[in-house]
DNA sequence: GAGAGATCGATAGGTGTTCC
DNA sequence: GGAACACCTATCGATCTCTC
């Protein structure tokens, strides 16, 4: 999986009693799933505090920063998990009926503990998935997107009662972005300007990007390329007819050379070979 | 040879930082 | 929260390479 061209997903089991990773508050666009299995830790996601027991579960929608603070003294143990929002389009509309995505959309940041059957459950899905992820094999690609589908079906069981009864716990400013990030989910394939997005939010520009960059650790245009070349990286994947030239326009850029440019920048190569890479992927999944 | 895509350079306008 | 300004980058056009 590591030379997967599609590298949407990303998963880490870790664990760890020598010496401490560089652990620093960071934020991405991505949303993510964090499981502890044991250790001494307490979570920062924003302005909280979690401090954390074996069998929590944390989902996030990345772009609230955050990151652990263990306690060096005994061993610790997680797997995380994040991905992309729009990954679930390949599931389709049937898989996608039940809103898979909805805890992460509704909740946000949510802090979930697992009683022990849901527990072992948890870590069974995680186990695959850690299993799947490595592998190169194409069958394990897509064994690896039905325990993905599984896990987030887990996810949405265990926020039920949470999601009825509608219990956010975002702050305001974490609310400001949220709306942002909304504003720019609808906009991001047009023409977006800073000064149209702060009139239409009735948030003063400067103060605009100024919250967005405290709470997500990104600038406004930043994570707009990020969802721009996202959205093309799926836009591949879902057909190889797709010319560059087309997804270019179709993700919002206005020029091919600033495209190609963003891309090159974000994935290491240019559309075209990762257009190629995707194409290899499924000559060799149908032969 | 034509079309698609990549790359480069110049520049105007927009953005981020800093300060109040 | 608002303003000023330095600097960055998006845009545009030109040119080159590659593939069919």
């Amino acid at each position: 999986m590591k030379s997967h061209p599609f590298r949407i997903f990303a998963a880490y089991y870790y664990k760890w009693n020598k010496l401490p990773p560089t652990l620093s508050f960071h934020s991405h666009p991505q949303y993510e799933v964090y499981y502890f299995h044991g250790g001494r830790c307490d979570y920062l996601l924003g302005d909280r505090i979690i401090p954390l027991q074996s069998g929590d579960l944390i989902i996030m929608n990345g772009m609230t920063r955050h990151c652990p603070k263990i306690d060096r003294s005994t061993e610790y143990v997680r797997t995380t998990f994040s991905f992309d929002p729009h990954l679930v389009q390949l599931f389709g509309p049937e898989l996608l009926a039940c809103s898979p995505l909805k805890p992460f959309e509704q909740l946000r940041n949510h802090h979930i503990r697992l009683s022990p059957a849901a527990k072992a459950e948890c870590e069974d899905i995680l186990q695959r998935i850690n299993r799947f992820y490595y592998s190169n094999d194409v069958v394990h690609h897509y064994r690896l997107l039905s325990a993905f589908y599984d896990l987030l079906l887990l996810i949405c069981e265990q926020c039920r009662e949470d999601m009825e009864s509608n219990r956010s716990t975002a702050t305001d400013r974490e609310r400001y972005v949220q709306n942002m990030i909304a504003y720019i989910e609808e906009g991001y394939m047009e023409d977006i300007e800073l000064e149209r997005m702060a009139a239409d939010l009735h948030m003063n520009r400067f103060h605009l990007m100024k919250v967005f960059r405290e709470v997500t650790g990104l600038t406004v245009f930043d994570y707009l390329y990020r969802r721009r070349v996202n959205q093309a990286k799926i836009l591949f994947y879902q057909s190889d007819r797709n010319s560059v030239t087309d997804v270019g326009y179709m993700v919002g850029f206005k020029h091919l050379s600033h495209f190609s440019r963003v891309f090159k920048k974000q994935v290491g190569m240019t559309p075209d070979q990762y257009r190629k890479l995707v194409r290899e992927l499924s000559y060799t999944a149908y032969n």
